[in-house]
DNA sequence: CCGATCCGTGCAAACGTTTGCAGGGAACTG
DNA sequence: CAGTTCCCTGCAAACGTTTGCACGGATCGG
């Protein structure tokens, strides 16, 4: 019964023995065609299944209510929580979003954006491992643009504040006893993980603790991988780039057999879902991703209004401990235990 | 620097001295415009920043070459996965994806779907949660639909094959030595749901096992919660509507004091990649998450090159067997140990 | 040197929709 | 009953792009 043809204005007018500014009104709500007229071309335009088409709506309106984002990997559970909370608000403003994954490459991300540039009103580049050259001919474009966890000139800023997350970790850390802390990094792209390199490094020699620093990645494999070398540093605590990576670093100790928190205790950015349910239970810092992309979209819809773009915004998250971080072993810090 | 205004095929025309058809063309890599003309129309456009307006495009050409998806919920890696999938194959023939989330609820699955229906040029349902009326509705509309995890008629149809999947989780189950089993269940707009509940009551009747049915849900949380009833129910092994709920009440169970496998063991749907680090690594039934989103894109472009459907394809689930699964207890099967 | 050929470019129509403007008829007023 | 008002509806232009068609100039052969 589906036709081949699409049903156009053209198509319900002539059925209903009307014109297509008439039915056109009617189908967006004009209070100024009759009852009558309404009532039977509502029916008509109903058995004949008719839809708009969005391309000659958006093309007259001259609005495309869209909002383009982009990811690096929908597969970390952060980003979805992030979207939920953009596409709350956009969904409520009536603006939909176009989501695309980039799979954690700066050049596919790089087409992905030029792409979206000219099918959305805006943009919501989350954690963009764009090159600052890219980034900034981005931001040129000629629609607004918001950074997810990255600072960018002429751009809406929505971030995680990591420096202080960072300090949170790493005073925990001091607390219970721990001097010598490896960090698992993430993707070399990655903003985010500049950030809390360049803290961690910082904060470690003012405290007089011991940073080393190896390569990780984003997934549970890479936490998985990066095992090994953990153990070779002797550091009695680790920071991972994400939850996933030290998910899969806690497997690998399990599969090892080292003690968490006993030999070395985790702990890591994000506190996503799964980190309480993790064995040991994840220490982890917890943000507001939800949040993140309700304001996002609180940015946006200012400077579509016309507004200038609202002062950066940094979110704290705030510190869950759990079970995964504990006192070092006794031959590992200063407690004599 | 950025103009307010849009620039237009016009503006690079007449800064360039052209007409609008040859700076078309020219944009559009036409053979039949001079060397001199092509270079001078293109750095002109590179230098007014000129982007083709999308919409004015596509109602031009008359096609969208955006394929709309739905998913109940990105934040099951399940989803992300099949959505990498699909969007490699649609990417790689120049459709873009247009992903919403109903967040489980099937009022807003219809809605969104409508929505889409006059904005994409294809439908993928993923799990859709649809009441068939509406269903329906939505398969007669204009443009092709794939569910995927649901049959339907007049769609693509790809699936995985639950009631495959549900006879090897009992096979194995039986085979341990386990008579009384609980399933906890998912949503109940769930299709896949339905097929494994009546599944697993014909097999577990013919297998002479018994079948208690626990209401569940999607998430950790919702597995959490159903822990004291699975308790109750005194089955020696549980089978789970997903890993998420799964890794929910491997979590409660831990809390209780319940050993897994020792006192129960606990299996589920999907083998996502954190049920390899649970704890105990959880026996799951592992699916082909981005072949199912490969082959929906299969189906989509046979169907928008003109063709019939193809027939509905099922992807047999192979069982991963890990740590959470064991012999019942003593007491709790015919084995004397 | 004139006519035919061919290549490069411009003109204008069309895609499906919205909306300002105008026109026609009914109702109401004087 | 004529004039005015007001409500409802239709006509046509416009949004930015693509593309069939036509036209003008250069090139070439006879």
């Amino acid at each position: 019964m589906t036709s081949g043809r699409r049903v156009r204005l053209v198509d319900v007018a002539r059925e209903a023995g009307t014109s297509v500014s008439t039915v056109s009104r009617v189908l967006n709500g004009s209070e100024q065609i009759s009852f009558e007229v309404r009532n039977h071309v509502r029916s008509v335009a109903a058995r004949l299944g008719y839809r708009a088409d969005g391309a000659a709506k958006e093309l007259k309106l001259g609005r495309v209510r869209t909002v383009g984002v982009t990811v690096p990997d929908l597969a970390n559970p952060f980003f979805p929580e992030v979207l939920k909370g953009l596409g709350a608000g956009a969904r409520g403003a009536g603006y939909r979003l176009l989501i695309s994954e980039s799979g954690e490459d700066p050049d596919e991300e790089l087409r992905l954006a030029e792409e979206l540039t000219s099918h959305a009103s805006a943009l919501v580049l989350c954690s963009s491992r764009l090159r600052p050259k890219h980034l900034t001919k981005i931001l040129d474009g000629p629609i607004p643009v918001v950074c997810v966890n990255r600072t960018a000139e002429q751009a809406g800023v929505v971030c995680v504040d990591y420096r202080s997350g960072s300090r949170q970790l790493l005073d925990h850390l001091a607390t219970l006893g721990h001097r010598r802390i490896a960090y698992v990094g993430g993707p070399p792209a990655s903003w985010s993980d500049g950030q809390r390199r360049r803290t961690l490094r910082t904060l470690t020699r003012k405290m007089g603790m011991r940073l080393e620093e190896i390569t990780g990645g984003w997934s549970g494999d890479h936490g998985y991988a990066a095992g090994p070398e953990v153990l070779a540093t002797g550091a009695t605590a680790v920071i991972t780039f994400n939850d996933l990576v030290a998910i899969g670093l806690l497997s690998w100790l399990h599969d090892t057999g080292v003690e968490v928190p006993g030999a070395v205790s985790v702990t890591s950015y994000d506190d996503i879902p799964v980190a309480a349910y993790a064995r040991p239970p994840l220490t982890s810092l917890r943000n507001q991703r939800a949040q993140l992309g309700r304001l996002a979209w609180g940015h946006l819809s200012a400077r579509l209004a016309g507004d200038q773009w609202p002062p950066p915004v940094m979110l704290t998250p705030t510190l869950t401990v759990r079970a995964s971080t504990g006192r070092p072993p006794a031959d590992g810090g200063p407690d004599t235990r």
